[in-house]
DNA sequence: TGTACATCAGTGAACGCGCGTTCACTGATGTAC
DNA sequence: TGTACATCAGTGAACGCGCGTTCACTGATGTAC
């Protein structure tokens, strides 16, 4: 039966250490996420953890799943309300995405920032998961875009931007480099389309 | 006195495991390089390591270095081969830094995209190099653009694709990101320098 | 110039610690009669 | 309904391994006389 006390129990566990180790992983990268940090931050003991998961790498793969899920929801609310205060896709879409907040809190936001440059160094299963992250963001950019072409550059400059500037810092470097990029990227939506006006 | 040949030694072998280092953390990123590794693959033993550096984060942090000026310089050199044969200076950065052979070789290539999600979360000297490096990119990429403004956004950019490119796979799907990113890019900055002459 | 001594880059064994994984066990939940 | 047994999520100790770091030692190079 499934729909046991016990399995629903575990069910729920299982759900907690993936919302922990999806957590985990934006904030400490794959390399900085360990099974007993995970477990005991889930309430639970190491030992269990292989009742829920193959490997330490299955793991990762099911957080990162899980954590774009959580990013995407949380961008699609937010997009949403900006678009319902009169802003345009795009606008909505970068101010969202390159939000100062987003400088501070990793483990909130989009996967693929948090992690890009870790993911081309996976094992096959984290990889191939990595992968389809990367192609989810750049659909859920292409539904944002006024023309389907431009996901790729989009896409890649959001993700940059907000690498750079966590690199520069949460302060004003930081911050001003992701305004930089926010004021750029819509200035130049407008010109585009004022462009496509014109012709 | 510091001519003797012994010291002179010390310092071939230093920049030996520096050189070796600095293709590593591109290839591997800081959490796949381990100290043995690279002073095997410099030809010596593990032991002699801390006669070189204080502690391995502090040699990572002189491989982000040398990984930065090495970069650079390649990066300069082929920059300045395109411009020669007539590429305007954004042509030629932007098909050097998203050139196709940077998708399988990332030890070769800039620190940055191959570091870049990893770099908010080292430890303090770390951390600080890496934002040094991002801004000598960021600089380096100003000098190239026509207007200075848009260097934040050109650097995201490159970095951004650079990262997606190489999780999306060194295979088609990699390559096409590229080469979109890289048309768009060019077109793009046409279009500004039309629109500037248009003004 | 030659000899005795000092220096020091590099060696290789050992350390301690953390981490992924395993496993015997526990006790609460579910099942059979 | 109650009792005896089976199941299984979770526990906690132990394992083996890798890695950063330390250290006594070696042998080649440099110095003093």
């Amino acid at each position: 039966m499934t729909g046991n006390s016990r399995s629903a129990q575990k069910e729920i566990s299982r759900n907690r250490i993936l919302d922990v180790a999806a957590k985990a992983i934006r904030r400490d990268g794959y390399a900085g996420v360990g099974v007993a940090d995970v477990m005991s931050k889930a309430g639970l003991t190491h030992g269990g953890f292989y009742a829920h998961f193959e490997s330490r790498e299955m793991m990762l793969a099911a957080a990162l799943e899980r954590a774009g899920e959580l990013g995407a929801e949380v961008l699609a609310s937010r997009i949403a309300d900006r678009c319902a205060n009169g802003d345009t896709a795009v606008a909505a879409l970068v101010e969202t995405y390159l939000a100062d907040a987003n400088l501070a809190s990793p483990e909130m936001g989009c996967p693929v920032a948090a992690l890009a440059s870790e993911m081309p160094r996976q094992a096959d299963q984290l990889r191939d998961a990595s992968c389809r992250q990367v192609q989810g963001l750049l659909k859920m950019v292409k539904a944002a875009l006024p023309s389907g072409s431009a996901a790729a550059v989009m896409a890649s400059t959001m993700v940059g931007a907000l690498q750079l500037a966590r690199t520069l810092g949460n302060n004003a470097k930081g911050k001003a480099h992701l305004a930089a990029v926010r004021k750029a990227l819509i200035d130049q939506y407008d010109i585009d389309l004022a462009d496509k006006t014109r012709r």
